[in-house]
DNA sequence: CGATCTTACGGGATTCGTAAACATA
DNA sequence: TATGTTTACGAATCCCGTAAGATCG
């Protein structure tokens, strides 16, 4: 036989057992004191057993009412707890959230974002994957990540991608290189001369070589990360080209940067995420917080 | 902001969450499918997130959803155990008893009477004293015992003596004593003989002197357990005055036994426990099979 | 006789089930 | 279109509060 017990019941057993008296209890429990006699009185007929010794004047706890208090407090203890817990997800003031993005957008644009998101819900975890785009996409895939900031679409059954902006493609040099001189020069300007370029896994790679095809880039070395690149430039290695997010790295007085011209020189950044589950109440203050700004200055 | 929360909507909860279906959960919850419906609803409302993402054709556990699954079994699986417990010491399947009694009582009328009890209620723990009248008493005005049985009366603010039986003093002799030759000695009779008694402390001494009183006993030995009495009167020592419940310690080719006449000579035990508290539904069980079952074959 | 718990009872909120509407694969 | 969830609504149930009754110190 399964009874139905509430946090009520346990909370007025409590009462009663702390006070010892029916109208103070009734009234701790805001109800009338006859109906918190008659829950009492349901709550030790569920059991089967008299929870108090009671007459006119004294309400005691029998043998067994002793022992059910322990119980008591500990369910409604846990009860309550676990209550608060969702209550205070619901508020955004417990839970997790991670998020994979483009280390590009992990140096430059999303710090301030998230200090100012931690400030509001300081006891968020963040977990933050500053990966390339598709260990990006593979981390939501595998649920590691809530959602991510990619540069790859990726629309199967269970992941949705949706545009989030796109940066333009920039020329870097050093100032006193020939190419410093155009305004806005074209992917056919660039092609002879020595490029450095990321490794061949960047998307940011793939999508020069695609703008350069079918011409063939002269490429003179390869690096992973671009603050390595931005030292080579430095150094006189040759030129690079760089999405305008990530142009920070190279804010340097001897190199010189150059919109590229083309509409295959702009990157598109995507926000991908599963399609089947909804995010986590955390995730979504934070999804929500990020499509709100997205990088400013730049066009879409 | 408190919240109420029962078992019912836990139940209801994790039979979704296991079966990931509203109608089978339904169904399973003994509910319509739309008042179970409902019922998930008014929990996430409390909650204030939603616990399922939910679409005609999949029901899934939200992130927080998950969370609070954990909670949910810990909490429901504690509660189910605490009404079962009580359940179970109503039904009689569990408690503890405390009994405290005359060893005379203890030696002989009792063991086969709580044999019955242990085999009707074989997880009800027995906790039995065999002590003296008065220690009897101080162990239910402690409430180490739940209830006595003893020689004296106990009525106090706090403690409640009722009757239980009575027996009559037995004379107890060598065969070949010359007190065995009478058939209803009386207490003059046996005041000039030399006599073994209890130490001080035992309410049966006591009796003995009133009853003899103005007399004096001719006491030439005081000792603390009735066997041993046995074996001094069995080597000559003399006599000694036995109440009849006692008299199985007696029982030996060699010893006889005559029942005393007078009034005075009968000893009254009496049920003594707690005025203001209840007993336990436990020791409630035992207490009625003993007052069921007074020494039977003795007078009132 | 006064304080306190219990019983009696009418009114109101809650919750249920049936039926229809709605949504998704 | 078929399966399965939500909405709508009348009805039964449960629970509350007021008032009267009972009980103990």
């Amino acid at each position: 036989m399964q009874i139905d017990v509430s946090t009520r019941q346990l909370r007025a057993f409590l009462a009663l057992a702390d006070g010892r008296n029916f109208t103070r209890a009734a009234a701790q429990t805001h109800l009338s004191q006859p109906a918190f006699s008659a829950l009492i009185r349901a709550l030790e007929e569920q059991l089967g057993l008299r929870l108090f010794d009671r007459t006119t004047r004294s309400v005691e706890l029998t043998v067994e009412g002793r022992l059910f208090e322990e119980s008591a407090r500990r369910v409604l203890h846990e009860a309550q707890e676990a209550v608060a817990d969702m209550q205070a997800h619901a508020a955004r003031r417990r839970g997790r959230v991670s998020l994979a993005l483009l280390p590009s957008l992990a140096a430059g644009w999303l710090p301030p974002l998230l200090a100012g998101f931690r400030a509001r819900h300081p006891d968020i975890h963040l977990d933050v994957a500053d990966v390339l785009s598709e260990d990006c996409v593979e981390r939501v895939r595998s649920g590691r990540a809530d959602f991510a900031l990619a540069s790859t679409r990726a629309d199967t059954p269970e992941l949705r991608t949706e545009l989030f902006c796109s940066d333009g493609f920039h020329l870097v040099c050093r100032r006193n290189h020939p190419l410093a001189k155009l305004r806005l020069p074209r992917i056919a300007d660039v092609a002879a001369h020595p490029i450095v370029q990321l490794s061949r896994e960047s998307s940011v790679r793939h999508q020069v070589e695609a703008a350069a095809h079918p011409r063939q880039l002269n490429t003179v070395m390869e690096l992973d990360q671009l603050s390595s690149v931005a030292g080579m430039l430095r150094a006189g290695f040759g030129v690079s080209l760089v999405p305008e997010l990530a142009l920070f790295h190279f804010d340097h007085p001897e190199l010189v940067t150059r919109p590229m011209q083309g509409p295959k020189l702009r990157r598109q950044i995507f926000v991908v995420r599963r399609r089947d589950r909804s995010l986590s109440v955390a995730a979504q203050a934070l999804y929500e917080e990020l499509m709100a700004h997205p990088p400013g200055a730049l066009s879409r």
